[in-house]
RNA sequence: GCGCCCGUAGCUCAACUGGAUAGAGCAACUGCCUUCUAAGCAGUAGGUUACAGGUUCGAGUCCUGUCGGGCGUACCA
């Protein structure tokens, strides 16, 4: 159902009828041309081969195209142009039976073996319960998801984790803040503490616990009570969006779990046993400089209290021990620094670092009013998720998030994600897909039980119908760079390209008022196109409207 | 200072990971609704891919340097 292994056994056979085989050859690629005139398929492999075989590429591309043209039943065209490039053509023929195979799988075409029978656990979102989701942790968020839905379609069982701490300094400082509230609301002469929490939804945790407790809680000594009250909130509410964005937890991991195992003393335990951990100045320190890292990392703090990296390389540990393949981290920017301290530190621990790997995106710069916008949640100058999705609902905001390259800023300008509803990309894929259902629904009164068996796959010879057809074949391939390159946005711009070669066929060529089969049969061609709009659409969580 | 990421049309971004004449969407301009959804289509215009070298059949993509932006560079989280 994809063309590229067709052709890629086609070499395959001609190259033993040269007596070759692609082992003695370098890898070379095949790929679709930019310019269709090229060709349907293009192959380097003449070019990359020139200097083991030595012999120029235009040679051996001469002799390897003869060879494929043997293939009579499979091409209907196969040429060396530029430097080497071998092209070649499909018969109609050929594109008319991997449509027919496609048609009677379509609801689950794209998906592939990539990945198969591969345990992958993605960590995402992870931010600690403070307060409400923002517009910043809504990139992690939709990656994070649909990272996880490609694997899967790839073939992989994901399980998708949130890692979070409930413990800390800033975790006391919430509950500071909402018992402080919580006085203040009660008449009681009381400041927020300094750096505490300002939103308002601290006031509303507060005022939750006066109706449940009244003022018992103004003889608490401590924060604690505060804190779980603030903690279990924000929490749900945190889960709340995330439902609403489509994205659901599979589990949740509490950091502080791994102090209470004792997980966190286990790994300096190990790690000292390799003769890379030391005290000094109070600290317990890593030895990063032993294992190639300028300067050693601290573990464990003067105060008795863990660094970050000492539960993170336990966390890792940990997942690792539950039996994941792969590890895959969605990192801000901010972040990346950790990472390669993990790495170490699961090298050294005995355990294969190449099954963690990150995906690092680059921030959001919010814009608004034509200006950066900086955002705390301490101070509450943020904009939140949910804020976002009632203005631009969810398709809107996942879609935004993706829609760029991980490694690229993406900036978010709100007045305009706000106002521009029809000028969103989103829509055009939406709308190509309400728009087959709507001829679809005329055809079918049209045709009635009848249009399956009206089907004949050889009218199709219209170059708009080959156009959309091959570029449906692609899809299975694009989700598998997308899943292994770790960037989403690849689907996207596949569909996109995809709507706009349905657009096209539907400008060219008529469904409605045909000859019953051709009706049919491009009926069926549009019902092939929006499966695949809506598989992709649902990899990304958007929704694929039947009507507009 | 050092490390990572980025620099492509006026703006926001693609470019199948080294391939052929660098492409879309906004914005601008010109056409197209008595025919299956005009949230659409066809077309025009817009570029020394920040700059300078290098690697090779071939560079927006790789290596070096320079300039500019972001993020780090904590016994913060």
């Amino acid at each position: 159902m994809s063309l590229k292994p067709l052709f890629h056994n086609a070499i395959k056979h001609a190259l033993s009828t040269m007596d070759l085989s692609e082992g003695d050859l370098p890898n070379y690629t095949i790929e679709a041309p930019k310019d269709p005139s090229h060709g349907d398929l293009s192959t380097n492999i003449a070019m990359v081969s020139a200097k083991v075989a030595k012999e120029a590429p235009q040679s051996i591309a001469a002799k390897l195209a003869d060879a494929l043209r043997t293939q009579e039943d499979l091409f209907s065209e196969v040429g060396v142009a530029g430097p080497g490039f071998i092209n070649i053509r499909f018969k109609p023929s050929v594109l008319h039976k991997e449509l027919k195979t496609l048609a009677d799988n379509a609801e689950t075409f794209g998906r592939n073996q990539a990945f198969d029978g591969k345990k992958i656990i993605l960590e995402f979102v992870s931010a600690n319960p403070t307060g409400p989701l923002t517009v910043g942790h809504g990139r992690n968020a939709v990656l994070g998801d649909t990272m996880a839905r490609l694997y899967e379609w790839c073939g992989a069982t994901v399980t998708r984790e949130y890692y979070f701490n409930n413990a800390g300094r800033q975790m006391r400082m919430l509950g500071e803040s909402v018992k402080a509230r919580y006085a203040q609301q009660l008449g009681q002469d009381a400041e927020l503490p300094e750096g505490g929490y300002e939103g308002e939804y601290i006031g509303d945790i507060a005022a939750t616990l006066i109706d449940g407790h009244g003022e018992s809680l103004l003889q608490e000594e401590g924060e604690g009570v505060f804190k779980e009250a603030a903690e279990k909130t924000i929490l749900e509410d945190i889960t709340r969006t995330l439902d609403r964005m489509q994205v659901k937890m599979d589990s949740f991991f509490n950091e502080h779990s791994l102090y209470e195992n004792k997980a966190i003393y286990d790994v300096v335990e190990k790690l000292n046993e390799k003769g890379l951990v030391y005290q000094k100045d109070g600290a317990v320190w890593f030895s990063t400089s032993q294992l190639g890292k300028e300067k050693d990392t601290v573990l464990i703090k003067k105060s008795g209290e863990p660094t970050y990296r000492l539960p993170d390389i336990a966390y890792h540990r940990d997942k690792l021990d539950r039996g994941f393949d792969l590890c895959v981290d969605i990192f801000g920017a901010d972040h990346i620094d950790t990472y390669p301290d993990v790495l170490r530190g699961i090298d050294v621990l005995g355990y294969d670092p190449e099954k963690i790997e990150v995906l690092v995106y680059q921030f959001v710069t919010l814009v608004k009013d034509g200006k950066p916008y900086k955002m705390s949640t301490r101070k509450a100058n943020f904009i939140t998720l949910d804020e976002l999705m009632d203005e631009v609902g969810s398709d809107v905001t996942r879609f935004f998030f993706l829609m760029r390259a991980p490694s690229t800023h993406l900036e978010f300008d709100v007045a305009q994600a706000k106002e521009a509803s029809d000028k969103n990309p989103v829509f055009y894929l939406q709308y190509a897909h309400a728009r087959i259902q709507s001829v679809l629904r005329k055809a079918n009164e049209e045709l009635g039980d009848k249009s399956t068996e009206l089907v004949q796959w050889t009218s199709l010879e219209h170059e708009a119908e080959f156009s959309l057809m091959k570029k449906l074949f692609f899809f299975p391939d694009v989700i598998e760079t997308a899943a292994r390159s770790k960037e989403p946005h690849k689907v996207i711009t596949y569909l996109q390209e995809t709507a706009q070669e349905f657009t096209h066929f539907y400008h060219e060529c008529r469904i409605m008022g045909e000859e019953p089969e051709v009706m049919a049969t491009r009926a069926k061609l549009a019902d092939v196109t929006a499966t695949v709009l809506k598989n992709g659409l649902s990899l990304l969580g958007v929704t694929a409207p039947n009507k507009m």
